[in-house]
DNA sequence: CCTATTTCTTAACTTAAGTGAACGAGTTAG
DNA sequence: CTAACTCGTTCACTTAAGTTAAGAAATAGG
C-alpha cells in the first residue's frame, strides 16, 4: 500500500528514507466501506484525497437527481473544489467501492510545504500536469457524441465500464442511464 | 498594460519595485494581430501565455472541421498541454482580436522558479485554483443542455457573446453552428 | 466601389437523446 | 419468505441536435 504512495511521489521527486518514514508516521492512510461519504454538498471540508485502491466518485444533487461527474481511482489526486475557494461544497464525494484512501488536510500540507521545497515544486508540476489533462479531457468531450464518448471510455478507462453502476456512468458521459442503454445496444448491433 | 499583470500576481504573491523591474526587463510582451497562429497541431513549443489585452482561443481541426474548444482573454494564463508533456500539439492557438500577451518560455520559468520561491508558491497556488475551476466548469458542461449552457454563458461571459464569431461559441457550447442559430431564435420567441 | 469570402440564418429531413412508464432480475430488509 | 428497492433494459412518444442545402448579411481585399 505505502509503495503505491511512493511510486506516484518517485515520478516527481526523490525522498530519503527519513523523509518516507516522516509520510508514513502522519498516519493518514483510511480504511473506508462501499457507499462511505466523503463530503457533502454544503459542507465545508478542507481534506484532501488520494487513492491507494478502491474508487470515488463526486456528484451533484441537481433537482433531485444524482449526477455523477468524475471517478478517482487507484493513483488518483483529488483536492476538491470548496478546499480551493474555501466555499461550501457544491457536490458530493462517496465510495464506489471499499477503498483505500490516504486523507490529509489543506493546513497540514502548507505547513509541509513550507517547510519542504521539493514537496511545493511537487504540488505544482503535479497541478499543472492535471490541468493540461483535464482540459484536453474536456476538450475532448466537447468535440465528440456521446457514443464517441462511450467508445473512448472502454479504450481508455476499460476498468470503470465493470466497476462502476451504468447509471453513474450515464451522467459521466452526459447522457441519461436508458439512453446509455440504447447506445450499448445500438453498438452490438452494429458490431454483429 | 503593466499594471494588468501586476494587478494579477498581486491575488497571490507581493513583489518589490526590484523584482517588478527585473520581471519588465525581460521585456516579454508581445504586440500580435487579429487571426495570427501562435501555435500550430504537430507543433512543439515551450511558450505560455498571458492575456493582457485582447483574445485568444484553443481549436481543434477535426474531420477538416475547425472545433474552438476555448476563449482566453485578459488576465487569463494559459500553458498548453506540448509544453506540459513534452509533445506535439493537438491543437491551435491563434487571436481572436488585435492582442497583446505576455509569451514566456518553460525554460525561462523552471529558471525563476527555482531561484524565487515565491514564484513557485503562486504557479502552484495559481495551477491549483485553475484546476479547480476547470473541473467545476467540466461538472456543469456535463450536467447541462446546450440551452442550458448558452444561457449560463451568457451569465458569466456575457462579453464573449459579442467579441467572438457565432460558429467558434458553438463548438465551444458542444454544438453546431446551424444548432446555435436555431437556439437562439428558440429563446427569443420564449421570451416573448 | 465592387467582388469574393466568410458568417449567420432558415428550412426540410434524419437521427439520437430526453421523458414517462413498465417490466424483470437482483438485492436488501423486515 | 416476502415486500420493497435498486438497477438495467425496453418501448412509445417528444424534443432537439445533426445534416444538407440555400440564401441573406456582413466583411475583407483588390
Amino acid at each position: 500500500m505505502e509503495n503505491t504512495l511512493f511510486d506516484f511521489i518517485s515520478k516527481y521527486i526523490s525522498l530519503t528514507e527519513e523523509e518516507k518514514d516522516a509520510i508514513l508516521s502522519l498516519d493518514l492512510f483510511r480504511s473506508l466501506k462501499k457507499g462511505t461519504t466523503l463530503l457533502e454538498a454544503g459542507q465545508k471540508s478542507k481534506n484532501s484525497y488520494f487513492v491507494l485502491k478502491g474508487c470515488i466518485r463526486i456528484y451533484y444533487i441537481i433537482d433531485g437527481e444524482e449526477k455523477t461527474t468524475a471517478f478517482y481511482t487507484e493513483m488518483d489526486a483529488l483536492t476538491p473544489h470548496c478546499v480551493i475557494n474555501k466555499a461550501p461544497s457544491e457536490y458530493f464525494i462517496s465510495c464506489v467501492e471499499d477503498s483505500i484512501l490516504l486523507i490529509s488536510n489543506s493546513d497540514m500540507e502548507a505547513e509541509i510545504n513550507s517547510k519542504f521545497p521539493k514537496f511545493e515544486l511537487m504540488c505544482r508540476i503535479l497541478s499543472e500536469e492535471l490541468l493540461a489533462k483535464e482540459r484536453v479531457d474536456f476538450d475532448a468531450f466537447k468535440t465528440s457524441s456521446p457514443e464517441q464518448r462511450y467508445m473512448n471510455l472502454l479504450q481508455k478507462r476499460p476498468d470503470l465500464i465493470q466497476r462502476v453502476p451504468q447509471h453513474q456512468l450515464a451522467s459521466f458521459l452526459g447522457i441519461k442511464p436508458q439512453s446509455l442503454s440504447r447506445l450499448r445496444a445500438r453498438l452490438l448491433e452494429k458490431k454483429s
